[in-house]
DNA sequence: CTGTTAGCGCGTTCAA
DNA sequence: TTGAACGCGCTAACAG
């Protein structure tokens, strides 16, 4: 049997209020009673029962997800996840508030997190742009008490508590050694397209990506990459004109968004043969790849990242330690053939 | 507020006892009180707090798990995951037993099985021989009101509640994606090496590759599947022979465990350039991957299958439905570049 | 058949 | 600085 506040109480010879008092760290209690508490607890390996406890406080945990608007399909699809989260909040007793901001716009970030109340809200996930104002403003924030998690792109130099996504420096590594084996020993140039190098993951799957090709297939050269901010005409007027003016293109990689544009910027499949790995399945990637004109798609599980933010963010408020491997989010590979 | 029993008996003008009679479907209230009190449940849109419920209760889910003993690395690395939640078994209220039996024999199954007190454990979770005497001992499992899971291999026939594996229809199809893919054009034949066709996951996988290799890749014949019990020592001489025997081999595709044999079969990259895909990321397949053996190894994330088994069979336990999606496993693929 | 009451393990008044 | 007592939402005796 687990031993509870009780059995405390009664080997350290103090009472329940007592105990309590030393578990949460609460001022008013004398040095030595302190220790004699703390001593028992580590005695009998007491651990407490958070839900017991969040029964007696009636605990909620006001948890605030920043993410871009726009039509980006993937954010929208994150949207989507983290309503769903919404509408478990009875059962799991968080209540979230989503705010969303221009996308690639670092000042609007900072705006609501500056604008954030310590007192209403215990933790925040957000998807940021890797700048120093970003950074220095998820800093305040920590300071004054709240917990924040950074969801999809990381924000390396700032004291975020855990980055809910996936290894972006392993995906592009991936994408490298997906791009070179499908072209086969072949020479010849593969494009990149990403959307801002303000944001690292992109940075990452572009270095990642370019480490393989060195080290592995040095046969293949890179062009770009060039930055699209994420938008579908920008890519596709991109990739049309480097498509025109090389002709010794034989693969794409993009690694950011906009993936309609990169479609329509696609030549037919008989008229020139590209190897095609691009990020993400939406609705556009998945036919992409259901008609040959998409090798293969590096996806994340945006369910699983919102799920696993809210679980990070409730621990942490608890003070308790998440289990690492179940946050550890998998870089999916999707060919036409496994598309769920 | 969410509504309480309490709202719940005040509305029904009934007391807290009837409430949780009727909440609990226990007898002895009469139909009219019944109607009474879930009209108010309905009306106020009550969902029982189940963390209460089981601090009342002091509620704990007698779990058990039936898997083969044996040297077979990723059962050994199922156990250990087994036993990390069993660690955990004080935060998340479980008590669970390993029941391990010899491998590819239906018999012992059956008898652990029918072993099971119903008033002992409160859920099952096997990996199976895709045999109608297991599955008819699951059935009648069922019947006596246990709920089973099916781990890793499913049991397609039987009254299983819950598959925790991962699709192996598409895991068989994504290698044949990217065996074909590998090969790139080149004609000749692809070996198939398989375990046990009394399980559902290779039976599944040998499929799902056969379909593509037919549809996408003619120029790629299959040989096999030779079946080798999943034992090393069977796997390296079957390898052997199937390459010295047939010179047109220029793929492998190893759907079972014996991952070491392979390796050991497997001829120097000079002589004999052969893609290789393989199942389960192990010690053996990560080096194999490392040293450039092996192309690509596909993965189950067995921690991720035991914790969703324990969610789904407490989730039953208590008459609820479990987030269909977070308990989706996912088809990992590792080339040398992603390897964790 | 139905209601009253005393906990489950913990947090929080209010007195002492 | 400490302790007693009550309540969180629910279940389980025990009466009636």
């Amino acid at each position: 049997m687990r031993p509870t506040v009780h059995d405390i109480a009664a080997e350290a010879g103090v009472s329940l209020a007592t105990v309590d008092r030393v578990l949460n760290a609460r001022p008013g209690v004398r040095r030595k009673t302190v220790d004699k508490v703390q001593a028992a607890v580590e005695r009998l390996g007491y651990v407490r029962d958070v839900s017991a406890a969040n029964l007696a406080k009636k605990r909620t945990y006001p948890l605030v997800f920043i993410l871009p608007e726009g039509p980006n399909s993937f954010m929208r699809g994150l949207e989507a996840e983290i309503r769903a989260a919404m509408q478990r909040s009875p059962v799991e007793r968080t209540a979230i508030r989503i705010e969303t901001v221009p996308p690639f716009d670092p000042a609007a970030i900072v705006g609501v997190l500056d604008s954030l109340d310590p007192a209403e809200v215990n933790g925040v996930a957000l998807v940021a742009t890797d700048t120093p104002d970003v950074s220095a403003a998820v800093d305040r924030l920590v300071d004054r008490g709240v917990h924040v998690a950074t969801l999809v792109s990381d924000l390396p130099g700032s004291q975020r508590i855990h980055f809910c996504g996936i290894d972006n420096l392993a995906a592009g590594r991936t994408a490298g050694g997906l791009i070179g084996r499908f072209c086969n020993g072949r020479a010849g140039k593969v494009l990149v397209v990403a959307g801002s190098m303000k944001l690292s993951d992109h940075m990452d799957r572009a270095s990642g990506f370019a480490a393989v090709l060195r080290s592995e297939f040095p046969d293949l050269e890179i062009v770009g990459p060039v930055e699209t901010n994420d938008d579908a005409d920008t890519v596709r007027q991109a990739v049309t004109a480097a498509l025109d003016a090389e002709t010794e293109i034989i693969a794409i990689y993009s690694l950011g968004a906009g993936t309609r544009g990169l479609i329509e910027a696609l030549p037919d499949r008989e008229q020139r043969k590209l190897a095609v790995v691009a990020h993400e399945v939406t609705e556009h990637s998945r036919q992409a790849l259901a008609e040959g004109l998409f090798d293969a798609v590096i996806n994340q599980d945006c369910g699983h990242e919102v799920r696993s933010a809210i679980r990070v963010l409730k621990a942490r408020a608890d003070g308790l330690m998440p289990i690492s491997a179940q946050e550890r989010i998998r870089i999916d590979i999707f060919l036409k053939d496994n598309l769920p």
